[in-house]
DNA sequence: GAGTGGTCTAGACCACGTA
DNA sequence: ACGTGGTCTAGACCACTCA
């Protein structure tokens, strides 16, 4: 049991006050990059994620049991994982444990699909593929995915219909590294969210995106493929997608009919 | 001093133990909606600011003050405070105190206009209001500020143009008993974000909104305001803005021109 | 009843800003 | 030097879940 962080603290048996940083007694320098334990022991937590020592969807050691690990106070392990539960890598549940989050739930999808009904109440979502294939990365998502261009990527074009009608037509690139072994087949039979699969095959957790909106016009093949006139006004969303480490590992193109949808944002 | 807050636990000299509900002594029926202490104190501080006793970019009492003030520890304040934090009500300077969050701010900008310029650097904003007037709220917009049909409004109508291009209009629904005494000359003057006139001169703080998007097409007087080609695609992004309390305040539509600029959002 | 997260307290020291 | 928020600790009790 019990490996000690990589913290250099090493002896910290008697914890009788403060001293907050990577060395108890030297203060060292005047500014050697210095953070609070908390953030330390946040990062800890984050590496045992990244590394898949922890598991989406799995149960993580109690608040007790790491700060005995980290030899820290719950509290300050409680702060920790306060942090990651607000930025959705990390999911409380009182009087059951701690949880590593996952993609393969409700509460996920309206994190990453902002797409919602004009008039409320549920949906039938249909999902076809229509293209996988691997391809050399062109110039502009080769820089987005921060690889070379021409390196391997996977490329996906698809449609989603909401109760029959057809409203978004998306290519995705992914990185050929990860990806390799994404085959149309897997994809068009999945049942669940795309990152829940991307997730638990594949072993790459979307963390956090970015998006940039534009309008477009419809050209003759997204009219065709989404059953609109061309010229067609439809809403383009370029969506970056990043995994532990703020690395990049998803490039997504979408236009939506937003007839009778609209994308829906939160401004807090 | 002291106003002892209205939470009925009025004596609580020997503070040794827990007890967080309402009443000390009796857990009283079965689920008397119960909240948490710090809960309690953070609708204590969030009434003083919708009563104004607190005003916008003022300094608040600060933490070890609010604990003697409210009977709990600061510990307690702190974490009502850093809830109230996060949700850009307050905002903390260590070593100066907690202060009321303001739209004076560089800082606040970016949270209510997400239309960024494809390429960075910062550009030169100019405002042009076409139109200001009072009129009886039409049904759909009195049903989003929560007004009867035909009650009073202030309608803005406006450009915005960066570095000289026209790439917005909008249009502005205002309560008219709140922004009685708006006019055009004062918005036309106005240097700063509209936001913080608001909330100087008209005692109105935004502090939330939700966004709806689509794309639409340029209509003829969104073709001529914007200078785009008639039909020409644009993002179309109607607002609903809410002040303490949850209460609508505003109703914003805006068309965005997205040739040099998008939209952009954080998923997270 | 045992274990987990959730709340609350009290006191200590640190880092920052200002005088 | 002082006051502020920021970090850390230790210990208590509460609310929830499950065996």
């Amino acid at each position: 049991m019990s490996s000690i962080p990589s913290n250099p603290s090493s002896d910290p048996a008697s914890p009788s006050a403060a001293a907050p940083g990577a060395s108890p007694t030297a203060p060292a320098a005047s500014s050697p990059t210095f953070s609070p334990l908390y953030q330390q022991i946040k990062a800890l937590i984050m590496q045992r994620l990244q590394s898949g020592e922890w598991k989406s969807g799995e149960l993580i050691p109690s608040e007790v049991e790491l700060g005995n690990r980290f030899k820290v106070s719950q509290g300050t392990v409680r702060k920790a994982i306060d942090e990651l539960a607000a930025e959705n890598l990390l999911v409380r549940r009182q009087g059951k444990g701690t949880f590593v989050a996952t993609h393969h739930e409700a509460r996920s999808q309206f994190r990453f699909l902002r797409l919602m009904p004009d008039s409320d109440e549920p949906q039938v979502t249909d999902k076809r593929v229509i293209e996988l294939k691997r391809l050399r990365a062109p110039a502009d998502i080769a820089r987005q995915l921060g690889m070379k261009s021409g390196d391997s990527v996977v490329y996906v074009k698809r449609v989603l219909a909401f109760d029959g009608v057809p409203t978004i037509l998306e290519e995705l690139w992914l990185p050929g590294a990860l990806f390799k072994a994404l085959t149309l087949e897997r994809l068009a039979e999945y049942k669940g969210p795309m990152y829940g699969l991307f997730e638990t095959e594949f072993g790459t957790r979307m963390i956090r995106a970015t998006e940039q909106i534009r309008a477009a016009s419809a050209d003759a093949d997204a009219a065709e493929l989404l059953a609109v006139e061309k010229s067609s006004p439809l809403l383009c969303v370029e969506r970056v997608s990043f995994t532990y480490g703020d690395k990049p590992v998803e490039v997504r193109r979408g236009l939506y009919v937003t007839n009778r949808h609209h994308y829906q944002n939160e401004l807090s």
